[in-house]
DNA sequence: CGAAGGCTTGATAGACCTCAAACACAGTGG
DNA sequence: CCACTGTGTTTGAGGTCTATCAAGCCTTCG
């Protein structure tokens, strides 16, 4: 494979997800898949960038499930958000330059790391391109608010249901999920993490959601046999995703 | 009052925050001064832009006290944030063109509307400016994670005590607090809305912190007379509110 | 085959919620 | 001046969701 084929793969998840949320001329997709990049594979549960590291590049996921956590004073974690393919998590340290949480891989990933300086120059070349990262970054903070409300309000079993559809919805715009289902490796214990419950509660919930038929999930594969269904189980309204179309 | 002093009287609480973030040159600074702007006066609990709106202009806080929330389908609410003075609640609005929540009144605040326009304009002058505030949007989002983390593994005693340590921080780097307290004028069910808890629950939490000597609460105005013991109850870092200094 | 990690189940406990009512206080109007 | 009203605070009792602890089970993999 030749270096531009090589990365026109490795940068083609982010032309996706971005494409999904912004119009790109092509030009400015051209632009993107020039950027130098560093190819990087990490096994399941090893750190990209820790709390209060001072990162010089910025890691785009190209393959795997990728979360952002942090780990409490008394041991307890939480996770922040899940980071599929196209995404880069760690977007805010162009701007923010101390860490305030960790980024890490949950499955074998392949990264992508795009220095700073050259991420810089670019959105500087193209006004358009800052533009559509910043509304990126915006989108990730209508996801965190969007888990507020389910940390703060909403019912266990509304958290897995409305868990499970942002993933579908997001995995479907990066071409990685069917009309119904996607392969989520997640343990118990990791979703717990991320929705404030605990590993045992998690097992509970999901067996209901199992036994109504609202979600067959075995062997780190989701499948949704009534999508009506499990947005109705999870109150889930995609418009804070903000997707074209 | 001549007109550029009134605008500079309504711009400073921007540029006092501003600064508290971000360094800015006096040229950029006249540039945000002279931004045209409406000044509009609004009673306690009103909406400033709503759920599904596509605002065409931007809020800037100029006194009192505003907050972001949503209204779940089953009329519950959960609060998403607390502007005060020199926060721009809706910046995202530039980019993210339908409203996924609301912004509201929490008491008399004054507000100046900047059109959308002339926002971009100024930002395609001046590359600092937008620097700054794509800085300001990503400081949002890492509070919103920080209230995640609250709401999805700290107690009702330390998710209180952190967003009072919260406040009493952001309030300062603004000039609205002392060293030991300021004006909130909340009520217990706005606390209880932002933090996820019943009023009844967020009164017996108060009075257990008020009754340990670490804060008093009265008629809107908070004093806190140990704010080592405050911090320790709340297992609060403001590292997450990225200020200078 | 044994070990390790994840899943499942049961029993018990605690944090927080809901309902209901009383209380405090400021503003209003006769 | 004083009832009257409305909003916010406080208190009590009972209930529920979810956590914790503890153990057994299942699958994968060396």
């Amino acid at each position: 494979m030749s270096v531009a084929m090589h990365r026109q793969a490795s940068t083609s998840p982010l032309l996706w997800k971005l494409d999904s949320i912004f119009s790109l001329s092509d030009e400015e997709k051209q632009a993107l898949v020039d950027l130098p990049m560093r190819i990087k594979v990490m096994e399941a549960n090893c750190d990209i960038v820790r709390d209060r590291d001072k990162p010089s590049e910025c890691c785009l996921v190209l393959s795997g499930l990728v979360c952002r956590y942090k780990i409490l004073s008394d041991g307890r974690r939480q996770i922040m958000g899940f980071y599929i393919p196209g995404d880069i998590p760690d977007l805010q340290s162009l701007h923010l330059h101390v860490m305030d949480h960790s980024v890490g891989t949950l499955s074998t990933s392949s990264i992508a790391l795009i220095p700073h300086e050259n991420l810089r120059d670019l959105l500087g070349r193209y006004p358009n391109l800052a533009a559509a990262l910043w509304r990126d970054t915006l989108i990730d903070a209508a996801i965190f608010r969007e888990w507020m409300i389910g940390l703060g309000r909403r019912s266990a079993y509304q958290r897995i249901a409305h868990l499970l559809c942002e993933l579908q919805v997001r995995m479907k715009a990066v071409g990685l999920a069917s009309e119904s289902g996607y392969e989520l490796p997640l343990t118990q214990n990791e979703l717990g993490d991320a929705l404030g419950l605990s590993t045992v509660h998690v097992n509970r919930v999901l067996q209901d959601l199992r036994g109504e038929g609202v979600i067959v999930l075995r062997g780190g594969s989701l499948h949704i046999p009534d999508w009506e269904a499990l947005q109705v189980a999870g109150d889930f309204d995609p418009a804070y995703l903000h997707l074209r179309r």
